[in-house]
RNA sequence: GGUCUCGUGGCCGAGCGGCUAGGCACCGGUCUGCAAAACCGUCUACAGCGGUUCGAAUCCGCUCGAGACCUCCA
């Protein structure tokens, strides 16, 4: 283990304040973040999430812990509206698109999957499937019948909000108040299955032309959205596990309802650590499919939508949400694109710029005060806009080495090397742009035209010169002339 | 309508009682045949109005504005 793994601050969504972080069981730790429903593709904001949920599972590992990382699929049961009623999205989408639901599950599972690893993102220790947990969901609804806290009702079984906040605080997570919610239900029609407007669905029953079903103690239905999760995590981490993430909208009801899951099943709530991603905004509007108000992945790296003046890479949307805290929300424009765009080389290229530094008998460069300052940057609730501040401070520091106006020792230049490498490319999860392709054969012409543009520059030949510079750059070739001579991108 | 969050310099964003991040842009400089690039420096902001305090962007109140949740959403 680290040693500042135990200075390690995480703000609970569920006190509201920052907590050292003490995982149930030292130097384990269990970690559940809501994956996606897989009907369509992602868009940057569901990205945003994962993304961020990466920078945490980096880091603790950063830090030496051993990690189980969970993160779901949901296919199935998730429905358009939270009426407990309407249709299954993906059931709907496969219903639309003339196809399986589970060729649309695995159509959007690999979009899901390529895209985050486009951003470098780690994929969970497991990821489970709400359609192979449905025997572990059968099982819970059962415990919690079993514990009064449900009842069933034409082969559909509810959750009972009313008889669970007798003894249990419902709403605790979102800070919302039984009597509050009850006033902002609107009556709906023909749903008095319910015995309460704020019950939620455990298990539905089936109509006959329902594509999605399985059989179970109350005949034919499909499981209830919330209960995935809670199924899932307790299998795989424990009735009680250390940290839950998932996004600012899935407070309420999802988690809310995962937690009543939990209590009314096993009695205890079970995650010590709530931590909510926040939106990333488009126009200033949350990013959302059902409005429309999105941006796809592919779109971003290509720049084929109207909002873009050009394409960007993953790794530089990475380094721009690594800029702001994951707990703000964060506005997408084209401009703050270019402008990580620059910083994120800038940062590369000092990295590049450490293994060409020459060494001295002392340093100048308080190279142990940086490195502390990238740790207590991430042990204060994971924030990675002060670490990129901090490794630009350390980006200055280099450049004042390179210009000979400070000096490091060996000793502290591998440190100082090793660790800024470990929070940018470790915890950060940023990489390297790669060259696409094979570079070898342009590397070659490249060596000659430089070679014989500096040759007509020796000579005073400046027409020459000048003439291969431009008609490099018409060929999108930047020659770059330095100090120690030419180069080229 | 209810609950809550937020309003920071040209832009994006940290900070959340005193030490006034960082990136980008702009401007100035170094370098350079010129240009670009690179590097160095400058630019001192916290919606408005009150209050608490020796001291507030940071705490409290009000006003205005934006957003989220309350219905599917990461």
């Amino acid at each position: 283990m680290n040693s500042y793994a135990k200075d390690l601050h995480i703000y609970n969504s569920l006190t509201g304040k920052k907590e050292i972080f003490t995982p149930i069981h030292p130097a384990f730790v269990g970690m559940y973040v809501c994956g996606p429903t897989v009907y369509n593709y992602v868009h940057l904001g569901n990205c945003r999430t994962f993304i961020s949920f990466d920078l945490v599972y980096r880091y603790l590992l950063h830090l030496g812990f051993k990690i189980r990382y969970v993160r779901n699929i949901t296919d199935v049961g998730h429905l358009e509206n939270d009426a407990d009623e309407g249709e299954d999205k993906i059931a709907k989408k496969a219903r639309l698109d003339q196809l399986e639901p589970m060729e649309i599950v695995q159509k959007y599972t690999l979009d899901f999957h390529k895209v985050l690893d486009q951003f470098n993102a780690y994929p969970p220790s497991i990821e489970p499937t709400a359609t192979g947990h449905i025997i572990e969901q059968i099982e819970m609804i059962q415990e919690i019948l079993k514990n009064g806290l449900a009842y069933e009702v034409n082969g559909s079984v509810y959750f009972d909000v009313n008889k669970y906040s007798e003894s249990f605080p419902y709403g605790e997570l979102s800070g919302r108040k039984i009597e509050d919610l009850i006033a902002g239900t609107r009556e709906l029609d023909g749903q008095d299955e319910k015995r309460n407007p704020l019950d939620f669905a455990l298990w539905k029953n089936a109509s006959p032309e329902h594509i999605m079903k399985w059989t179970s103690p109350w005949g034919i239905g499909f499981p209830g959205w919330h209960l995935e999760c809670s199924a899932m995590s307790t299998k795989y981490l424990g009735e009680q596990f250390d940290i839950h993430g998932g996004g600012m909208d899935l407070k309420f009801p999802h988690h809310e309802c995962e937690i009543a899951q939990g209590c009314a099943s096993t009695g205890k709530s079970p995650v010590n650590y709530w931590m909510h991603g926040n939106m990333l905004t488009l126009n200033g509007k949350k990013m959302s499919k059902s409005t429309g108000n999105t941006l796809l992945p592919s779109e971003l790296f290509s720049g084929e939508n109207e909002v873009l003046t050009k394409g960007f890479h993953p790794m530089v949307v990475r380094f721009f949400m690594m800029q702001a805290h994951y707990r703000s929300t964060l506005d997408f424009t084209s401009d703050a694109l270019s402008a990580a765009e620059k910083g994120f080389e800038k940062l590369m290229e000092a990295i590049q710029d450490l293994s060409r530094v020459s060494t001295s008998t002392a340093s100048t460069i308080d190279v142990n005060g940086l490195i502390a300052s990238y740790y207590s940057a991430m042990n204060d609730d994971f924030n990675a806009p002060i670490l990129v501040a901090n490794l630009f401070e350390t980006v200055k520091q280099i450049n004042a080495l390179k210009e000979g106006k400070a000096t490091i020792t060996q000793a502290d230049l591998d440190g100082l090397t090793k660790n800024m490498k470990a929070f940018v490319f470790d915890v950060l999860g940023l990489t390297t742009l790669s060259e696409s392709g094979d570079n070898s054969k342009l590397e070659g012409v490249m060596d000659l035209v430089l070679n014989l543009r500096q040759q007509a520059r020796d000579n005073k030949d400046w027409a020459t010169s000048d003439k291969i510079r431009d008609g490099l750059a018409a060929a999108g070739l930047v020659v770059k002339d330095g100090k120690k001579g030419t180069s080229w991108k």
